[in-house]
DNA sequence: TCAGAAAAAGTAATCGTTTACACAATTGTC
DNA sequence: GACAATTGTGTAAACGATTACTTTTTCTGA
């Protein structure tokens, strides 16, 4: 492989000059500036971005640290930050968590150990609560679940309205005893029980049950499970993730429960399946291609100022009413 | 932040011994290691990879190049690289070629300049079709799609076989005018296609038709629109992959075309969708952990052993018989 | 006690860039 | 035509690790 200095001697120059062509850095002169050129094509050669990070004490990465890829919603943002990232010129380092505080924390270290620029990161609940004793010292931006104690850039959604907008949904179309399924595994969950109960309580009704379990599908079909068998059922279902919903839409099919006849489901997160079962599920839809996009910008602004103050971004979901929720024939009101 | 300068100064020893210590290189002497350890951690010493990377000449990273990690197959895969790769201290740099060779070239030039370790790859159509031109200075593992003329590892699925037992499991539940959706991103479509049409001959059948469109949802919708709305229509659709069938199953329900019994359905690939839908599609399921693992896995063992002969391993997909393609009431035979 | 082997630690070059500084050549000013 | 200002290039020191090679220390046995 050729370096800078092959490229230097083919042209006559020194490699200072090489690297001011590189940069595009003024003052060059035309000519020599051709000569250059000409030797980098010749040799076909690339600056080593390595060499370049370590002199400039930064690269063109960024990390992604969310907990799992294959949940629908971040995949979607790894998708849109790739995206955005690309466009400027940045790669993209792609990090599971796992919900594991020791593997977060071990791609953090692994992050700055890779001079990253940046890192676009939706934290574990256990790393919320302790996030007043760490300190980013490379620009960070927090997405999806809030981050209390740090002078931070976020990207959140309006959780608690999000969450009280699908569940007076719920009750407008008559809904009564609705039931609330919660994952326990970031503020997220926790916030949208807030709203949950919220929109229960200004409308004169109490919940069904309200639980916090694993945001995985075996979770949410255990859960939902344990609310069918029961004597006394739920006429709807809330589910904070897309994970639950899975697993309450499975349960309902397992014990036969007609959607939304006998029960009904609501969720967060568009997903395929979510559109293409008979009835479709009604979802707040979160806007993921934004949320990623404005992540990785707010993340390059920080990076050309690097002073100025945190900023919060607030965004809002969109409750998209579909066969999973649909009016009810209220027999006993 | 701290280097190993000042680690070496504050244990009172060379650079150099620290170096060896932390590679738990002997010859050390245990008081000179604990004395050096005591110093990494009282000033939280962290080695910068960066730098080390440049002397090494290589880096603790593998790119993975992929087509768009949304496909749910890529996704599966992204996740089993990223896992195996972590075991192994490797993190992943994703990259998305949208099927697109000039941001597949630009992917692979940069991850050369970033000096990884290693590549997995899935390439274009263009790709492939140069690919004798193209020459991998850096350890590449290809996946899902064969490479001619490369003598480079391999991990594929034994497509050809596949779409004939998925065609064949058509024609024996009676099945007999089936139509055939291709993707036309990449030689698997053209193996799956080859399998098909095998199945149909072997049985004295021809293709009601076949056609090779853009691997989308949309491309899916519209050709099956096409389909359903002629005079004469086919009694089944084969597609080579899960876009494609999404786009089928939506144009279906469109229609309002009853699945299986006015028209059959398989696919490719592991969905959530395809599982929760009713009928339940039937597909030739592909072992996505496993191959992201296998690949993996293959890559390491080339990276400790540059000359070894280049292997490709085939896997079998696993054929999920559901609903989608029960077995037809036939009034004409 | 001491030569010589073995073990431990140090010195300094190296990886491929960027960039502060120095220097040379050119231009402009009076 | 002398001197300053400007412009274009070169020199060499970083960046933070690793590692041949060298030097120092310790150990061994007669």
């Amino acid at each position: 492989m050729s370096s800078i200095k092959d490229v230097a001697k083919a042209a006559g120059v020194s490699t200072a000059t090489v690297s001011r062509v590189l940069a595009n850095k003024p003052p060059i002169r035309p000519e020599t500036r051709e000569r250059v050129m000409a030797a980098i094509a010749q040799l076909h050669y690339r600056p080593n971005l390595v060499a370049r990070s370590l002199r400039a004490q930064k690269s063109a990465k960024i990390g992604l640290v969310v907990s799992d890829i294959r949940n629908p919603f971040f995949t979607a943002i790894g998708r849109a930050v790739e995206d955005a990232a690309y466009e400027q010129g940045y790669s993209v380092l792609m990090c599971n968590t796992d919900e594991n505080p020791e593997k977060e924390m071990l791609y953090l270290n692994l992050l700055h150990d890779e001079n990253v620029s940046g890192i676009i990161f939706s934290p574990t609940h256990q790393f919320s609560s302790q996030a007043g004793s760490f300190h980013f010292d490379i620009p960070t931006v927090i997405i999806d679940r809030l981050l209390h104690n740090q002078e931070a850039d976020m990207v959140l959604l309006d959780n608690v309205s999000a969450a009280y907008e699908l569940t007076e949904h719920l009750i407008l179309n008559g809904y009564r005893k609705i039931a609330g399924l919660f994952g326990d595994a970031s503020a997220t969950g926790q916030e949208r029980h807030r709203g949950f109960v919220n929109a229960l309580r200004d409308h004169g009704l109490t919940p069904f049950s309200a639980e916090f379990v694993s945001p995985r599908i075996r979770s949410g079909f255990s859960a939902a499970t344990a609310l069918l068998q029961n004597a006394d059922q739920p006429d709807a279902i809330f589910t904070s993730n897309s994970m639950l919903t899975a697993g309450v839409f499975q349960a309902a099919r397992e014990f036969k429960r007609k959607i939304p006849d006998e029960v009904a489901l609501v969720g967060f997160d568009v997903t395929e399946w979510g559109e293409f079962v008979d009835p479709p599920i009604t979802v707040i839809a979160q806007p993921t291609e934004e949320i990623g996009r404005t992540a990785t910008e707010l993340l390059f602004q920080r990076l050309s100022d690097p002073n100025r103050s945190a900023r919060t971004v607030i965004l809002k979901g969109n409750l998209l009413q579909r066969g999973s929720s649909t009016a009810k024939n209220n027999p006993t009101s």
